[in-house]
RNA sequence: CGGUUCGUAGCUCAGCUGGUAGAGCACGUGACUCUUAAUCAUGGGGUCGAGGGUUCGAUCCCCUCCGAGCCGACCA
């Protein structure tokens, strides 16, 4: 009896399962498969005059079959690409058993097993450099039948794009969509080539917790847990700054990391609950050096991955070639606006918000009234990448007062492509100034802030043992990523995206003597289940009868059952 | 959180004014020793996201819920 919850294919794949072992083959072996070559090394290498691979052994997912009657073709997909194989029924079974080619190869072999495969190099009478298998070993039975997905002359059939399917099973996604593995080893090279830059330098990749007595270093509200043994709440880090800034007071040049930051806030396409920021703190430097050391990380990171600077993201060319433009962001709101907003108070401030329509509320302070004001009218404008440079004190109690404007800070951000890439300051280092500012945070919350910053007073006894003048640069690697692979969306660059979880549905039934006690006849009870009555409860809970008999009838009419048909009367009988 | 579109076979998708669903691929069986979106013949496969309502009858109309996408709000 097979499962009911299982489709036909689901169910035909198990019986080749239990068909395999009975020719005493496992399965799912345990010994090391030694391969000596991947696909993509025979396609580009491979030459006929100097028969270069004589014995190959390669590994992988079968993804297509052409079978024929003593011969037939197949392609196997390791993780360099796809490479065809020939597989001859005499050559693979020499003697008289031929086993192996007619029940195990054309029948209980699969699109999705995973086999590994001895043989040489030909090319086909079509030229394509082809396999020719000798011998093969089942490496994994596939009992899930995968989407099939063909191409011809580069376009796709039936290719898989559903988001839903593709972020909650990425496996498949990644099997069956090669660009998308593509992505995720280019997001690598990325981390790579900062990692190597940092290095270079003599900077040290450090681990700062995760896990936070207070969730500071930025303004956003912090995903909270429990420690039990301490009895105490945590909280999942929104920020690493304020730990690295701690290790360049204990003296190390340069420190960074690679870190997931989490952030209970919405999610877009911009944005995830857990996220990478890389943020590296220099001792000695400013944020004028960190400016030109941004522009070096970027063009590095472009080059080594497209060996040029420029890239194309929708419908932009982005130039990633330094210098970038430099731009206060007073600069930029006239820029964008028109306006010159130098010098104005509060109240000036909220009436250009209001002329402009951009929507603000009394709990925002002058330097928050600027920020709504850059960000609804002119941080999208700035597509090639551009520094915003000094912003608000007021939105930026971790950075050094600018040394000659006053009321602004020196900090920049990098955007690109209308977003907000890379965050960085000259960090503040006063340690009397940075009480004081997180004094001023603590009154825009009572105010009715709810993303000011948490007070760290540790971090202020770190500051008062003296830490030498630093800049400090965040770089969002998910963002970046974006940029640098052209995708959309940042479920594209995330391998797992924060997902709501799948319903389980229930898979209780009742069982078939439950039925007949009812006075149910024996061969209704498939069609009742298959109406979805799979539980008394669930038939008890019905109305009307009349309904019941019509679709039973309807049910034995279409499947040509040939049960005598039901009455209204009959039905209702079961139910009383 | 609001607006909007969507959810049908393993996959990609059709489905008319409401009458219990079709195709291609995939799968089963048979044929075929250079195929390549292999081909030819033939067959099986569906609680039409879940629940409720209207109706003699709902994949279709109405309501609620679940999940996804897009747009907006929020996220310096």
């Amino acid at each position: 009896m097979g499962n009911m919850n299982l489709s036909e294919q689901e169910q035909i794949r198990r019986e080749s399962l239990d068909e395999l072992r009975k020719l005493g083959i496992n399965p799912y072996p345990a010994a090391e498969y030694k391969t000596n070559v991947f696909a993509q090394d025979i396609l580009d290498n491979y030459s006929a005059e100097k028969n270069n691979y004589p014995e190959v052994c390669l590994a992988g997912r079968i993804m297509s079959r052409r079978i024929m009657g003593n011969a037939s073709f197949a392609e196997l997909m390791d993780s360099s690409g796809r490479i065809q194989i020939y597989v001859r029924r005499d050559d693979l079974c020499p003697g008289e058993d031929k086993t192996m080619y007619n029940i195990v190869f054309k029948r209980l072999l699969d699109i999705g097993d995973i086999i590994g495969v001895k043989g040489h190099i030909f090319v086909t009478q079509m030229g394509e450099i082809t396999v020719h298998v000798d011998e093969f070993t089942v490496l994994c039975k596939s009992i899930r039948p995968l989407p099939v997905v063909k191409e011809k002359d580069g376009v796709l059939f039936d290719a898989v794009t559903d988001p839903e399917m593709r972020y909650r099973q990425r496996y498949v996604d990644l099997i069956v969509n090669p660009h998308v593995r593509d992505v995720f080893r280019k997001r690598s090279q990325i981390i790579q080539s900062m990692r190597e830059l940092f290095n270079s330098r003599g900077y040290l990749e450090v681990e700062t917790p995760i896990l936070q007595p207070i969730p500071g270093g930025a303004a956003a509200r912090p995903f909270i847990t429990h420690h039990n043994s301490l009895d105490m709440s945590l909280y999942l880090r929104v920020a690493n700054e304020l730990y690295l800034k701690r290790l360049i007071v204990g003296g190390f040049e340069g420190v960074y990391e690679f870190a997931k930051d989490f952030r209970n806030e919405g999610m877009d396409r911009t944005h995830n609950p857990e996220f990478t920021v890389m943020e590296i703190y220099i001792a000695y430097k400013d944020y004028n050096w960190m400016m030109t050391f941004t522009e070096e990380i970027v063009k590095k990171a472009s080059l080594d991955l497209h060996g040029k600077t420029e890239v194309i993201f929708g419908e932009n060319i982005i130039n990633l070639n330094p210098p970038f433009k430099r731009i206060s962001m007073t600069d930029a709101i006239k820029e964008n606006t028109g306006i010159d907003i130098s010098g104005m108070d509060e109240a000036g401030l909220r009436f250009v918000c209001d002329k402009l329509g951009v929507p603000n509320t009394p709990s925002m302070g002058k330097g928050k009234l600027i920020d709504e004001l850059f960000g609804a009218k002119c941080e999208h404008n700035y597509i090639q990448p551009t520094f915003i440079i000094d912003y608000p004190t007021e939105t930026s109690p971790l950075t050094k007062m600018h040394r000659s404007k006053p009321g602004v800070t020196e900090r920049f951000e990098l955007m690109i492509n209308g977003k907000e890439i890379a965050n960085a300051y000259s960090e503040l280092n006063d340690p009397i100034d940075q009480m004081e500012r997180f004094q001023d945070q603590l009154r825009l919350s009572e105010k009715g802030d709810d993303e000011a910053m948490f007070i760290d007073m540790d971090f202020i006894r770190a500051l008062e043992y003296g830490m030498p003048p630093t800049s400090g640069m965040g770089i969002g690697i998910d963002r970046l990523t974006m940029m640098l692979t052209n995708q959309p969306s940042i479920q594209d660059v995330l391998l797992f995206p924060q997902m709501k979880p799948e319903s389980q549905k229930s898979k209780v039934e009742s069982q078939k003597e439950e039925y007949l006690v009812l006075g149910i006849p024996e061969e209704w009870i498939d069609p009742l289940k298959k109406l979805g009555f799979t539980t008394i409860t669930k038939l008890k809970e019905i109305e009307k009868t009349g309904k019941l008999a019509n679709d039973l009838n309807g049910y034995n009419k279409k499947n040509k059952l040939g049960i005598s048909g039901l009455s209204p009367e009959a039905v209702e009988k079961w139910l009383k």
